[in-house]
DNA sequence: TCTCTCTTTCAATTGTACCTGAAAGTTGTG
DNA sequence: CACAACTTTCAGGTACAATTGAAAGAGAGA
């Protein structure tokens, strides 16, 4: 297979992957573009590898930017900016876990409580209501302390230990 | 807080923790009404209960059940079917781990495996997309075993001990 | 200050996944 | 077989998110 066959199909690869697990395509596609790039890109580079306009470029380097999944990156003597994605797969990877986290885990937990605590009344309707939620806020907080746990776990040797048995 | 507003407010949260994980909207609301529903429930009553057609409860009820998250029961001397949800936090979270590697995970390996395998060429940018596509697929080999394992845990005493310190 | 280059914003458009409802299909019963 | 009671399908419509492109903004150097 040549070289640009394979990069367009690991775009492409990629991109669909990000659509399926809630992330917009677009943002995939230039994280992965980005992460098979030997050097830093800036937006023109973009636009043009994954034929996408100049404000699409713009809103999804900094949504990237924002999940700390790419760095900007200045080039002396250069106006432009120019982007670089990390590529330890095990950072992009806890980078990736923390953000939805933060984003997706949060919100609902909240509402859960919320309900955890206030729902009032009786009768079967309303007892499995509230085992429901408690069964669902249970869950979210051990979810939640095995996330910090694996994304912590390069300073403790233990669970490293253990994770990296869970992996073979 | 009244048991209507609870129960509307569980059935829209879930919805849209379902939609931002890239599982249809109705899908999850359809799957958290019936983990809160004491008894079994026909499609004419989700059907009510959500204001959704008859062609979307039906969808979403048979996708539910090719999730293996709810099950089909009839009760004697009616034609209807009658639908329940599986209860146990666990066993639903199990499912859905399962079917969501099935579905998302196997795929992207499959190319990642065929850009290993195939992709020719020298230069840097040959390397660092080989060297991509190689990280990605290790680190995919992994979480799958790790899913497995997490999954088999019930069996698996060291296992199960493991998880329940980390999600302590 | 003016101009040139690059970045950001946002209203209008496009795309896509989802939903509807009616019609066709299925199955049990008299 | 004919009917009634339900389920399934699918062509067309809807709603929402993503995308465009042009205009406004921002900053550096002359």
């Amino acid at each position: 297979m040549e070289y640009q066959e394979g990069k367009e199909k690991f775009i492409q690869a990629f991109g669909t992957l990000g659509s399926k697990w809630g992330i917009n395509r677009t943002m995939a596609q230039v994280h992965a573009l980005l992460l098979i790039s030997p050097g830093p890109l800036c937006a023109d580079d973009i636009m043009s590898e994954l034929s996408i306009s100049r404000g699409n470029a713009n809103m999804n380097l900094r949504a990237l930017i924002d999940w700390g999944l790419i760095y900007k990156e200045l080039k002396a003597g250069e106006r432009k900016e120019f982007f670089v994605a990390e590529k330890d797969m095990w950072k992009v990877v806890r980078q990736i876990m923390l953000q939805r986290k933060k984003r997706e885990l949060a919100p609902i937990m909240e509402v859960l409580s919320e309900l955890n605590e206030q729902v009032q009344g009786e009768g079967e309707e309303v007892e499995v209501l509230k085992k429901s939620v408690a069964d669902m806020h249970n869950f979210g907080q051990s979810a939640d302390k095995a996330i910090e746990k694996v994304v912590n776990s390069d300073e403790n040797w233990l669970f490293n230990t253990f994770l990296k048995m869970l992996m073979k």
